[in-house]
DNA sequence: TTGTACGCGTTATCAG
DNA sequence: CTGATAACGCGTACAA
């Protein structure tokens, strides 16, 4: 295949030439660019991405980490996307499946100068295990985390949590259950401090009910319903984990002949697609711009400069599951 | 950071030497092994893999195209992956939510020298497109198509759905309505030609129902279900595009009340793992195998030899849906 | 405006 | 068993 003094021989100048036009660096005079042009035409040429990557000591290529995929991942991942090609780096997707080894995988190209940063989007290894690999580029988290090695574009959620919950008081909810999303995450602890103070100030503590973790799916929803419906003292709201288990849950109980919100009010969270499409009052959770923090995040460490970070904000989206 | 020379240099031998013991060639004497490894240790030296991928002309990386996810194209990426691992290749799934020019940045990698080889399952480009990039590396495709340029490890459906027939009409259903996948494939031209000819054969014309296309998720499923209970004259058996649709189907109906198989025969496709889950009779499609396939001859072709290929055999799963 | 020459980090050939 | 050294293909001071 054609290299680049193939094209600098038969267009008779020097490589150096030949990369001057390619990159548009310096100058050039239109003649000779014309030429050089033609010849790169003719040869269908294209410069080898691992001599640059080389040479430049860098593959303009970000790793993107997650377990599996949800809908509010699917979200990210499209938003860090935009940003990071607009800036002219592509983004490999390495999904896990929970293998630590995979996750590794990942890692260890960074560690090899295949990848020139990487976002972490849900983890597999130990956090220690990920930040022994910090000092070979730059990685950004997306859970909730303290460490100076691995910045984190996390949300702080309880204060969104807590007003999701002030706003099912106000309307006149009472019996008011909380589903939590991932039990080993932050957030979810966040939540339920926000819960439990909650209850605390409007002293609901005679209306208990049993704990539920580790539902994100719309299957989870589902099941609530069977649950909700097989119960003798029913709470009349439900605080979701997030949109895909109120939409499960909604659905659910309408095909079982429940209404909503009539029988029971429902709540979701992060505001995707899903609570639009059924019209679930949610917490709209700017997932687009944590993807374009986590990317300014990156492209700072990257070129050693400082933009700024968006400020995150929340923000209720009353709907008509209330 | 550390490079070979800086290791030949503190180990007190040439490059050539640390070279060797990386990887493993021609003869290094015990003594000066250990002493390379320990300074590798000491320094956390890895080889930097843009050099390496100059100098041999190879990544060992090779791309999957897919337009999105569903259980199938899941299981194939899983499939591969391993197949690949264990010859020491790294996949990059690109997932183009159908725009042609994501496509791209995978073929343009080709290309470039990034990639060694791509496995297009669900193409956005057009095929002359595609078929421009194979000149740059091998590109195997997973649907059907005739091109020499572009081997397929499609497999062949017609007979494979004409089993499903028979075996519907062996039990006793002569109503039988045939739900196909996306309308632009071979395969549901397969399909469609297999009905026809059953149809024929049996002599089932009187029973005729409205063509439904481009239903694979377990949502057109349950919106079949409510269709089907509207009708007058119901179909007593359906043989759904995939096991999603059938499973989304089966479970919505049941949840109406009716009875599997009682009311309706219900056959799925494709043998994922839903189907095994719900007990729904199916056609075992061997994806892994050709996901193996499809490995081999990229792998043939990159070291231009000629391992055989798996043949492919569907087989007939009878399950409690029927 | 253009060319020369070196270095990026490896592997592999050839000589010793 | 080991060491020089020439590629691999490109970008870029520095010189002209």
């Amino acid at each position: 295949m054609a290299n680049i003094q193939e094209i600098a021989r038969l267009a008779g100048v020097s490589t150096a030439t030949v990369s001057r036009v390619i990159n548009k660096h310096g100058y050039v005079s239109d003649l000779t660019r014309q030429k050089v042009l033609g010849i790169i035409e003719e040869l269908d040429y294209v410069p080898n991405a691992n001599a640059i990557s080389l040479k430049k000591g860098e593959t303009r290529q970000i790793g993107i980490i997650t377990i599996s995929f949800s809908p509010i991942i699917i979200n990210f991942v499209r938003a860090f996307t935009l940003f990071a090609e607009k800036n002219g780096f592509i983004i490999t997707l390495f999904i896990t499946n929970g293998e630590p080894e995979k996750e590794l995988i990942a890692l260890e190209m960074l560690k090899r100068k295949q990848l020139d940063a990487i976002v972490c989007l849900i983890r597999s290894n130990e956090w220690d295990v990920i930040e022994s690999y910090a000092r070979y580029g730059p990685i950004v988290i997306w859970q909730r985390l303290q460490n100076k090695n691995l910045p984190s574009v996390f949300m702080e959620q309880f204060h969104a949590y807590w007003t999701g919950l002030e706003y099912l008081h106000s309307k006149g909810y009472r019996k008011i259950l909380s589903i939590y999303p991932m039990s080993k995450g932050l957030n979810t602890k966040e939540r339920i401090r926000a819960h439990s103070e909650f209850v605390k100030k409007h002293n609901l503590m005679a209306y208990s009910f049993p704990h539920f973790e580790d539902k994100t799916l719309v299957r989870d929803g589902e099941k609530l319903a069977k649950w909700w419906v097989s119960q003798e003292v029913r709470p009349d709201a439900i605080f979701c984990a997030n949109d895909e288990v109120a939409a499960g849950l909604m659905t659910a109980l309408r095909r079982l002949g429940f209404s909503i919100p009539g029988d029971l009010g429902i709540m979701g969270f992060d505001n995707t697609e899903v609570a639009h499409l059924l019209d679930i009052t949610t917490i709209d959770y700017p997932i687009d711009q944590q993807a374009e923090n986590a990317f300014i995040i990156l492209h700072n460490k990257l070129n050693n400069i400082k933009n700024k970070l968006n400020t995150l904000t929340y923000r209720l989206v009353e709907r008509r599951s209330t």
